[in-house]
DNA sequence: TAAAAAAACATACATTTGTCTGTTATCATA
DNA sequence: TATGATAACAGACAAATGTATGTTTTTTTA
């Protein structure tokens, strides 16, 4: 390979290996090697050796195929879309699971995810029946959030108002009323985080699971 | 390892080779061997085998850590964020890309984009300003589908409707007018297949490429 | 222009990994 | 209980892959 500009061929190794990684593909030294024309693996080894010093890619060392992205660069986890909510002690059970979906992996709470809309509360907020809401877990939320709560046995997706000591769930819809509760007459499970809506059919991710 | 029902621990490997795919760690036969505890790479090796008969899992002969997931049980892709679609002669050019997001990747096309909404003419369809759609570029488009298109140097985001020799685009806000055109006037970009929201500050995946 | 830094090359070796052959144990079913 | 199918084990070898050492060429910079 012709002789390049210092950091030039690095860079290009750089996309080369981040776009093989986002594929799920992570390629040798030698393919890296290949891809670049080089006459001895050591020219790729360095140049990755040097990524690695950087900080911009992550080794594992002796592994074949062990190069990895850093927590910020990588692509989205699949996250699983619910029906329903079970509010627990702790955080909300995950239950009767439609499939998954792509997600960012958030920094820190690896719990989210996502529930189906049903119903036309939201509708003046651009939330329509059917949509999918992606929820991150938090009991602390703020006001004005749209948030996912469980009243009684009833998971409502709603924005929430904290007055006095009486927290109000308001719908975007004028045909509903705001609900005015107790805080113990609620449990927060979480934020929407992200409204999503699919126009054409969606070829979820289904874990069979048949064991 | 002890031994097992025919198909339980097959399955179990599925579930575990799965997960690591998913998550880009492509496992080694022998990795699969210590996560169940065999003795044998061999029990590994044929349980694989089998899941590959099955066409479960995909093998790239050869190479170290080559197993793959069939198209599809993929997690997504990355597409770009545009803030303009500059249509070309046959297809739309991708420029001022703001970021990736993860999405489906759809069989097929693989050249989804994702488009930020300007403006709010679209409202009543539940897409807001500053909404992220995913578009599948494509001329072929149907009555009552919500599709991008050029007109002249604009960018919009319309429901499609043909009546007779004329293409109507149709806004979903009252307080704008049906636009109606001359098929010429108009170059299709494709069709919306999914609408975003992000209610929280996005971490883009952006391409950084000092190159 | 000279020295230092970076890039590319050549070769070799150790480890990881895929794959093969054959055997023994357990499960499913007639 | 007999029989075929599946599961698990054992050992070995070849290929893929990571890594090391040293040299030559080009670029950068003082």
């Amino acid at each position: 390979m012709a002789y390049t500009k210092p950091g030039k061929t690095k860079n290009r190794i750089y996309q080369f290996v981040r776009k093989q990684l986002l594929e799920g593909h992570p390629p040798t030294v030698r393919e890296v090697q290949k891809q670049f024309g080089m006459r001895a693996v050591q020219s790729a080894k360095s140049h990755l050796d040097a990524l690695v010093r950087e900080g911009r890619l992550i080794k594992e060392s002796g592994k074949a195929r062990g190069y990895r992205l850093p927590e910020s660069v990588r692509a989205g986890t699949l996250v699983p879309i619910v029906g329903r909510v079970q509010a627990g002690p702790f955080n909300a059970a995950i239950q009767d699971i439609e499939g998954y979906i792509p997600a960012q992996s958030q920094t820190g709470s690896e719990s989210v995810f996502a529930l189906r809309i049903k119903g036309d509360s939201m509708m003046d907020a651009g939330i329509l029946d059917g949509d999918v809401v992606l929820v991150r877990p938090d009991h602390d939320v703020y006001q004005g959030d749209i948030i996912v709560a469980m009243v009684g046995e009833e998971t409502v997706v709603k924005e929430f108002r904290r007055h006095g000591n009486k927290v109000q769930l308001h719908p975007h819809n004028s045909n509903y009323p705001v609900l005015s509760l107790e805080a113990k007459d609620l449990a927060i499970v979480g934020k929407v985080v992200e409204v999503r809506r699919y126009l054409e059919k969606l070829n979820l991710i289904i874990d069979n699971v048949d064991s």
